[in-house]
DNA sequence: ATAGGTCAAGCGAGG
DNA sequence: CCTCGCTTGACCTAT
């Protein structure tokens, strides 16, 4: 069976209580951070970790067992340590209830770095600063009782070219074997959605034999990469990269440009809303919803086509 | 109270 | 050189 999940934010919750909607994204500005510092960070990061389990509630009451966690549940991470964080605690409490909340009704939890997230990089800096972002999500992981393995996936993209693929999936792997365990247990790779990036098809050749990462495909961006494949070859050529055990997850969106008949937003935007079927040739695995309208999109999708 | 401008980080595409 | 798009809009201040 097919099952499908959606990102971060949950919309509905939000149309029902309005300001009093569980959140996980509670921030802050760089000069609040600097004003108010790692007690304020720690409260933000409290009250996120306390509304992890409310969504995932409704989550299941909704019949959706997948779901991508935010990766701004602890403003400011880089800049301190969670370990040391006043509420610590409390947070600790928070997170391993929601995962076993999780675990316990066999859910899925993932998560998606940011694009600054640059492991191939030519420069130290950032690819130090990526392997920092990249512990906190095992951190936080790890802190929840998630399992250390592609079921609880930390999924990123490759991302950087600098003139010279090869080069740059040579310096990925080096700094693949960088990570600490809670990372490089859980980490995928998604497909670029730009012609001079990585294909499902390059990812799964020449990223996956090295390292053993498995490779989601995102059939969005297979659009604008496709390596010469079909979206049906993609899925079954990145299904060989995920171990026995873990479910395949494939991301799907459509055009924002197409949905609003304005080309002038980028092809690659997100749409609101998923107007087609999703095609999944039978496979059973894991789809990750990314469109804008998050759940409320997820839910029209499957009260349409389920 | 709300609207509008602003906001850590990396890269590539397009104007 | 600037803006957008991506992981996910949320925060802050002036009105």
């Amino acid at each position: 069976m097919v099952r499908y999940g959606y990102a971060c934010i949950n919309l509905s919750l939000v149309e029902s209580l309005g300001k009093a909607a569980p959140t996980t994204n509670r921030t802050m500005i760089k000069k609040t951070f600097d004003q108010k510092g790692e007690d304020w960070a720690s409260q933000l990061a409290l009250q996120n970790c306390r509304d992890i389990l409310p969504i995932l509630q409704w989550n299941l009451e909704n019949g959706i067992q997948l779901f991508r966690l935010s990766s701004s549940v602890f403003p400011w991470a880089s800049e301190y340590r969670i370990e040391e964080l006043k509420d610590i605690t409390e947070i600790k409490l928070a997170l391993k209830i929601a995962g076993d909340f999780t675990k316990a009704n066999g859910m899925r939890i993932t998560s998606h770095p940011g694009p600054f997230n640059k492991l191939c990089s030519e420069r130290e800096s950032v690819v130090t600063n990526t392997i920092r972002d990249l512990e906190i999500h095992g951190e936080v992981f790890d802190m929840m009782g998630l399992d250390q393995s592609h079921n609880a996936k930390i999924n990123i993209h490759l991302g950087g070219a600098y003139g010279e693929k090869d080069m740059a999936i040579s310096r990925f792997i080096t700094n693949f074997f960088r990570l600490p365990y809670s990372v490089s247990s859980r980490l995928t790779v998604e497909n670029d959605d730009k012609a001079s990036l990585y294909s499902t098809k390059e990812l799964v050749e020449l990223l996956h034999p090295e390292t053993g990462i498995p490779i989601v495909h995102d059939q969005h961006h297979h659009t604008f990469c496709d390596g010469g494949l079909t979206q049906e070859e993609g899925m079954r050529l990145a299904a060989t990269t995920w171990k026995p055990g873990i479910r395949q997850v494939i991301h799907y969106s459509e055009s924002r440009s197409v949905e609003a008949g304005d080309p002038k937003i980028k092809p690659q935007a997100h749409s609101d809303f998923i107007k087609n079927r999703i095609e999944t040739f039978g496979m059973d695995i894991d789809v990750m919803i990314e469109a804008k309208g998050k759940d409320l999109a997820l839910l029209k999708y499957l009260s349409l086509h389920n």
